[in-house]
DNA sequence: CCCTTAAGCGGAATAAGTTCCGCTTAACCT
DNA sequence: AGGTTAAGCGGAACTTATTCCGCTTAAGGG
């Protein structure tokens, strides 16, 4: 059967490689923490040629996304079709506050992979997961405020959670999460005009 | 004289150097963009070594922002001390939203050399002029908002200007520059409750 | 004017990310 | 099963940022 022509599958020896390396890269963060995570490393003790790790994800950032990505998929469900206050029944508020919630500890949680993927491709976010919480913010914005441009007022709620911006707040500046999640509820405070 | 020991003043062959290096890279910037910065290509322009870069500024976002500050100086001096509604003598929201829409005008003119600078160093950014505008803006909001977390706040409306965000959503977008600044102000709206 | 010293200098050496390209082999068709 | 093809592979080569260290020289005191 399958007339479908699938976008053609990926190689078993392909997805075999992606596992070992995925595995490899874990491995490495886990002992030696990012800055160990060099891809020669990483194809070495995954057992591949540097070229396999290049083909799979692209570039070095590419593999943290990937690492990062692992991880995400559930949040990701979480709040398209959880339960609320995160998921659907909840109001846009609530929803709306939940969400910035739990993506700021999720940010906190995977700060090292995300500093170093933001800064060998800051764009790389924007091509992956960061479309997604953006286009759901944007939805429950639009709700929140009708008339108002929540396409671009999604990115300024979405921004102070940049990765860089919070390693220095939180590291440098004894800027506590709880500090920035109240700041982030008085931001959308103000959306209820 | 001369019994305050002053850092110790910069040789002047040193400040010649600095002289050259800096007119180098701006030719270079001005010929090939961004791209063309290479370190070695800077160092032969202006005819010195690679490690003479390397004393002066640092590292390639050092260089970035060095070239950064030279236009940029005269804007902090026009809001802390100019005529308003930039400078003192307006309101705080008119003074607010006079900044971000300056600093949005700023950050754009020179996004290329930003969004190079805080790729291969997201955090310079932090030690160097940003403290001095989101000192400011802390300040402002500390009078717009009595009693909220003005320090935090004030993160939240600068990093919508993280220039990565930016130049995504300018190039890549559609977005424009006023749908940017209205955003921000929207944002500000909040602030009045 | 000479001496001392530490800032400054140059550029080779190093390190890490990324590209390239000829070889291998899974997948599919007959 | 045998043939065809393009995805996938490995790892040497290349590019660029960054470090290192022995030499040079401006600055200032005697």
């Amino acid at each position: 059967m399958n007339l479908v022509t699938n976008p053609r599958r990926e190689r078993v020896d392909a997805a075999r490689n992606r596992v070992k390396i995925l595995a490899a890269a874990a491995d490495i963060v886990a002992a030696h923490g990012v800055e160990g995570l060099s891809m020669a490393e990483v194809a070495a003790a995954a057992g591949v040629g540097v070229g396999t790790l290049y083909r799979r994800f692209g570039d070095r950032s590419g593999l943290a996304y990937a690492l990062i990505d692992e991880r995400e998929r559930e949040f990701q469900e979480a709040f398209i079709e959880g339960p609320p206050p995160l998921g659907p029944g909840a109001g846009v508020f609530a929803r709306i506050s939940a969400f910035l919630h739990a993506l700021t500890d999720r940010t906190v949680e995977q700060l090292d992979l995300l500093l170093m993927a933001e800064t060998a491709a800051p764009f790389a976010r924007f091509g992956g997961a960061y479309d997604g919480y953006h286009a759901h913010l944007s939805m429950l914005v639009t709700q929140a405020r009708p008339g108002a441009d929540a396409y671009v007022l999604a990115d300024a709620l979405l921004a102070p959670l940049a990765a860089p911006l919070l390693a220095h707040r939180l590291r440098g500046c004894g800027v506590t999460v709880e500090r920035v999640k109240a700041g982030l509820d008085d931001l959308l405070a103000g959306f209820a005009t």
